[in-house]
DNA sequence: CATGAATGAGCATTCATTCAT
DNA sequence: CATGAATGAATGCTCATTCAT
């Protein structure tokens, strides 16, 4: 405990200097994308030079996956976190899903940084294994939802359907809040979030009648 | 009808070429976006040398717009086409957003070349001329959708809210559908429209019964 | 006489399409220089299309070589033209060079057209064995000014130093007159003319008395 | 004095670093001017890949832009440092133009650079602002004669005439001598430099008389 | 003669990445 | 650890020139 204060504080410090770059490339990916970012700018934005971040991240991408790593985590970790105690799907559904709209909500730029994994979109630039890796940790999130429904009593079949539907409309619902569409009427978010989620018990409801 | 037989085989094969280039620009635009994909390339698979695609089209954005263009304009066409002549609102609105995940079904290409302006995202070297051109069009669409709701009774301060939101699902709906989330469960996509054309008729019910 | 009648129409059309071409590249060339201009421009200014430019040219550098024989032909005969039947030497240079300012200040696109060969400037892009022609041809006019001055009595030695020197004057006074250095003042360029061709008078009167 | 050896290196290793592009860059512009010089070459010369110059310069124009501020900077500091302390409005008008065609006959290269400003010709490629403030310096020598033609008590509305008349002979002398034109006869150009202000004294007298 | 489509080399510029210091 | 100079490949785009029609 006593033999260490210097690497600690070395370690601290170094975390501090991580998140530093993390925090700049974050926003700068979030507003630009991966390709429309560059290593300089994000370097800039930190407060050092372009070889500082090589050292910290063994390239671009790497830095790219390490905040999209932490995002999903993150998420994951709220979502889980959200599902009540109750032995009640349809609640723990709900709760479920407004944790998701309420952690991009929240965070804005983690929205726009998983749009590349959300619509499933090219994986430009992203290598295969890292694409596999985040896809993993999305799918991570999206089975959090599916073993509900399948507590709900869902047959398989239906499951991917529905997860998957229910989850795209609550991402466009995101989006449509987030991208301006919705500005226009000056209508927040909140009402919108209750909007869907009100729907989403419906359906839920009704799917579980059918089963 | 026979005095011109070489202009109309010239316009004709003039024709051909340009669509030549076109389709290969539409294959590697909806594969990796407007950045990620290079003039070479396009050329090279059009079998054509960078120069020639400059011959036909100002820039690499004019070639860009010009198939999104025509792909809102054939959407806009198939849309408004889809409309019956009865004055049910919940059919004549279901029979629109048919038409919509039809087309995009049909059209996969299409949809990833919209998502640009389809999630609202980032006009990234997009010139803000094309830009605002390109989202009206977008714009024309969803007026249709806009004014089936309003005949439908909507007030108006619900109905930019739902329109987009209905639009958002559907286009979740398809992204989902195309994207490979469902590729997994082998379900295929005219059970997925099915299921949300259904609900989006319980559910424009619901809101005419409350309005 | 009646056997060619087409022949001739055929020909007079001819010179007319290649003076269209030249008056087009002319303006474009002065105005932009040999570099500065393509042959697209030239060719879209006189109304054609790229390939007619090189039926009647070889390429680019030819026609730019055209017009500038052209101009130092009419300027030499210009220049030889003006010189009075009388013996006084003075007379005569001042006669000779009144009509090079004169020539210039008429065709203000001759002069820029020859600042290339007039300032020795880079012949870039300009084959040498085009350069030395036209060079050749501005030597010629050059020549009439040292014979002229030989006639006075100016000794060998001191000839092409003053014949240099006096060009350059003349030009140097040409344009500032002609690039806006003397616009400000409003000053017209008549005025300035004379007096530099008085200054000249007595310099040469000068020069005579000491030789 | 001592505490600083590497850094002191390190920055003179990279003055010469940039002197090395700068030098090169002047002798290719020298030769072929602001286009006919590619970024390629200038690196090639300098003995750099082409990315290295824009390490150390935004674009091929601000070099260029930088080579001739320093060169004007240089030729103000010459001129207005050779005026003589006495009064003689003559004297110190002479010397300011032999300062002028020593600087340019011994900086051959600099007079070749100039001479896009000093013929005030196109500015072909080059961005308003850096026109601008390139041709500020160059009014600032300018200046320098016109100030001194005044105490010379030429009235105002000569001045300009003369000034920029004085000047281009000046300059046209100096083509004279440097570009080939002079070298046939083998004279020395220090002999056409007397020539000339000798000339010059003759004609201020003259214009001050007049006055 | 003229067209206009195509070529292909060249250019300015950007940028991820490396590495000596 | 961080710097900053340098690399080199890639990119969008231009343009003189050619040539089948």
């Amino acid at each position: 405990m006593d033999d260490a204060p210097k690497k600690n504080r070395k370690l601290t410090l170094d975390l501090v200097k991580r998140e530093l770059i993390r925090s700049a490339a974050k926003k700068l990916f979030a507003e630009s994308g991966l390709d429309g970012t560059s290593v300089r700018e994000i370097a800039r934005l930190a407060g050092y030079t372009t070889g500082a971040i090589y050292f910290h991240y063994a390239n671009k991408e790497e830095l790219y996956a390490d905040i999209l790593r932490d995002s999903l985590d993150r998420l994951f970790i709220e979502v889980r976190g959200s599902l009540p105690a109750n032995d009640e799907p349809i609640a723990r559904l709900t709760a479920a899903f407004r944790a998701l709209v309420h952690f991009y909500d929240e965070n804005p730029r983690d929205l726009d940084l998983s749009l590349y994994l959300l619509n499933g979109a090219r994986p430009r630039g992203l290598t295969p294994t890292l694409n596999k890796e985040l896809n993993g940790k999305l799918r991570l999130v999206l089975d959090i939802y599916r073993t509900e429904l399948s507590h709900a009593g869902i047959e398989d079949t239906r499951l991917n359907v529905e997860v998957g539907g229910l989850f795209d409309e609550m991402i466009g619902s995101l989006l449509a809040a987030h991208t301006g569409r919705l500005k226009v009427i000056g209508t927040d978010l909140a009402e919108v979030v209750e909007h869907h989620t009100a729907n989403l018990a419906e359906r839920l409801a009704k799917i579980e009648r059918r089963s």
